[in-house]
Parts: structure tokens; sequence; C-alpha cells
DNA sequence: AATCGAAGGATTGTTGAACAATCGCTAAAT
DNA sequence: ATTTAGCGATTGTTCAACAATCCTTCGATT
């Protein structure tokens, strides 16, 4: 994500599949860790046992640290170690703030047909997930959903930036998706925003999301709030 | 700037100095370099040369670039090197596309009145810049009077984004900014800008930041349509 | 002459071991 | 109770080695 391309020609132009360095492959490892909950936010990452627990050397576990800090799924504390990423309530607020400006921006902007109908998409898979009662499923068509909006701007760079702001919030969800409604509770806005796209009333349909993301900052920080007692 | 907080606590309260590992300060170093021109677009940066030249292990000349490698200014070549990052086209467009997306939303939103001095700071600089005919001073200072716009978010996250998406740019600019009036143009809309924002006139501040970006771009896209001919 | 394929050299990717620096903790001392 | 000193553990960094891969060069073949 944070890496190159991963295809490329040689130069004879033959295509070349680039196989993921081993640093690669435990960033991948420890990141879907991470996303599947299995290292919860706090807990330490010590890198001789990682190291160990994956069969690699302690320098490219100390790589792979570097590209999940680089992506804030991870926090580095000099000399002491690094540990698994927890969002204080100002990274809630901070994250959608992002959010705000990206994903309305890239909405404001419209889409292609095909654009528009991968929104469609996703929303469609919202309502299958809600419908089959799989809350994981549910989140991750919201993730699309957003994902498909800012995708709409053709810009990989956004797009990068997307990726890491819902990768952060995966994070966060593991103390706060305790509810199971809590996907659910905003199909109807999913379906609001994209009518309104599919109707080419691009302001109507910011306007809505930028509702959504507000109402959605304010439920996350509540959760937070009665959770958290610091 | 991927990094952690330069300050922290130590268990008993006292206040701690970190001190930049070495990594990281191969990695300013590499930066610095890179924004002076030192190290132009294309530029292959073979690992152990830069070990020998800095007096550093090739491990941490490593460290190093994936961390200048994860604010593209580097590119990743699996197997082949890392390369100064050289913006194409379509790289010169998608930055623009995140400057809009951030700094029109950041200044839609407007600022406090220390947030909006900042702002007129960097006009006065980019003015003083302009009078002295010191063109450098004049590019960081344009660059300033973009930071104090998104700075009005009071976003970290956003200010790393345009932090990078800046030091991109400078990166590009060694091509561009050959024509000494490049910063001067602007100046006028600095100052536009910044007495829109003064009178509290958001949405005109935000159409005239809007008009500029796109008049920017297009610019740039000239200056590297008639220099790069592929 | 052009194409193809096989060494050769150089650089990256990765490992393993070592050592200094630093941290948190515990226990002794004031 | 507070401070100090020491200890164990972990990180930060270096070094040396080796496999894997790439680019180039040089022949060999058609």
């Amino acid at each position: 994500m944070a890496t190159s391309d991963p295809t490329a020609r040689t130069a004879a132009g033959r295509l070349r599949v680039a196989v993921p360095s081993v640093a690669e492959r435990v960033a991948s490892e420890l990141r879907l860790q991470l996303a599947e909950g299995a290292l919860l936010p706090g807990a330490r990452l010590t890198e001789s046992t990682i190291a160990e627990e994956l069969g690699v050397s302690r320098n490219t576990v100390r790589e792979a640290f570097a590209e999940l800090a680089s992506e804030r799924l991870v926090v580095r504390h000099p000399n002491r170690g690094v540990f698994v990423a927890s969002l204080g309530a100002g990274d809630i607020h901070d994250v959608y703030t992002v959010r705000r400006a990206i994903e309305v921006t890239a909405l404001r902007g419209g889409g292609s047909p095909e654009d528009v109908a991968a929104v469609r998409a996703a929303v469609e898979e919202g309502k299958r997930a809600a419908a089959a009662g799989d809350d994981e499923a549910g989140g991750t068509a919201n993730q699309h959903f957003h994902g498909a909006i800012v995708a709409m701007a053709h810009s990989p760079r956004l797009n990068v930036i997307m990726a890491q702001v819902l990768a952060e919030m995966r994070l966060f969800f593991h103390k706060a998706a305790a509810d199971a409604l809590f996907y659910r509770r905003y199909l109807p806005d999913n379906e609001a925003i994209c009518e309104a796209l599919e109707a080419g009333e691009l302001d109507r349909a910011a306007d809505l999301l930028l509702a959504y993301l507000d109402r959605s900052e304010n439920n996350l920080a509540d959760v937070h709030g009665e959770a958290d007692t610091e």
C-alpha cells in the first residue's frame, strides 16, 4: 500500500509479477492480525517474539514495523518498542476531519457511470449483509461504500489516504462495534446518498454525506466516552 | 514526520528530549539533499554508497529508505534499488487533486484569529521575499501560506498529508521553477485569498483558492509538457 | 546481421550474531 | 517515603555473510 506497483516490466518488455518481499509479507500478516482483532490496541509488539513466530529475522520485522508505523497502525516509542495504535478522542475527531475533507470533495466531484455503479454495488452489498445478519460483512461493505466514493476522484493518492484512514478506523472498531446494529443503522443513509448521486444531485448527496459523517463521529465519540473513562 | 512525538515523559514525569535515531537523521539528511536539489528526480540511490558517505550501516540506510518511500519522495524498484521520485503528468494532477480536497475544505472551515494571523504572516513573508528578489524564500513563503491554510483545520493528519504533498512538489519544482517569476505571480492571489479570509467571506476565499490551484496546475502542466517530451 | 542464451559482476534482500544504549523494575540505602 | 544503584530485557545499530535477482557483456546460433 505504501510500496510500489505490484507489477512491472523488465527491459525486454516481459510482464513481471512482483513477489512480495518477506518484509512486506510480515507487514501484511500483522495488518491482518490487526484487522481481525488478534492484536488489540495498546498491545506491545516485541521484535524478537514476532521474528520467532513468523520465522524471519529480527531485522525484517523491523522493516515491517516501519511500514506499519508509516500507516499509523502502530506507534513507535523510542527505545521502548512498538505498540498497536490506540485512537483517543482527539484521534477520532481527526480521522473524521480527514474523511470529511476527502469524501465530501470526491462525492461533490461526481463520477462516471461505472464509478456510480461501484457505489451502488457497495450499497447492495451492505443490504445483503444486513439481510444475512452478518455484521462483519456489513462493516466491510460500509468501508467499500466509502472507498467507492473516494475512488470517484480517480486519485491514487486520495485512495491510499482513504485506505489508511479506514484501516485506522477498523482498529478502533474492535472496541466500539460491540453493538450489532452499528452498521445496519447507516444503511438508509448509504441508500439515500447513492440515490442522490445517481440522480446527479451532487450537492445534496454531499450534504447528506456530511451529515452522515458528523452523526457517525458523534456516535463513535459517545461509545468511546463511556468505554474509556480517563 | 511519519514518526512519533519528539518529546515524551518518563515514568517519573521528567521531560525527556528524544534524540533522533540514526535512521531518522539519515532520512533527514537525504530529505534535505532532495529539497535543495542535490539529488535530482530519477537519480539512483545505492545503499552501500550512501552508507559509506554518511558513515552508517547499510541496514540503517535501508530503514531511512523505507521512511522516504512512505513519503513518496523515493520509489523502490524491487531488486533494482531506490530512485528519487519523478512526477509525471498524472502525478501532478493527482497532487493537485489532493490539494484541492484538503486546502479548500480547510479554508472553507475558517479558523481562529490566530490561525488567520498565521496566514497573513505567510503572505507578508512572501511580499518581503519578492521585494528582496529572493525566489528561494518566495517559494518557501508560498508553501508556508498553503500550510497555514491547512493548519486552520487543526488536524495533525491533514498537516502531515499536506507537508508530504508540499515536499513532493518541491521535488518537482527543480525542473519547473527555472523562471523566477513563478512565485511572484501568485502573490496577488495569496493577498486576495487572505483578505477574503480576514473578512470572514469563507466561500469567496474558497472559490479564489480553487481558481488559484487550477491555474497553478495548468501552469505546471505546461512547464512539464515542454520540458518532458515523452 | 540480428537474435538468443549463457556467464559475470554488481546490488539488493535477508539472515544471524554481536554489542552499546536505554528502559523499567527491584532492592538497598538514606 | 524518596532516592539511588544495579539488573535484566529490549531496542538500536553494526558487521559479515550468503542467496536471489537484475543488468550487461560476450559468444553462439540461425
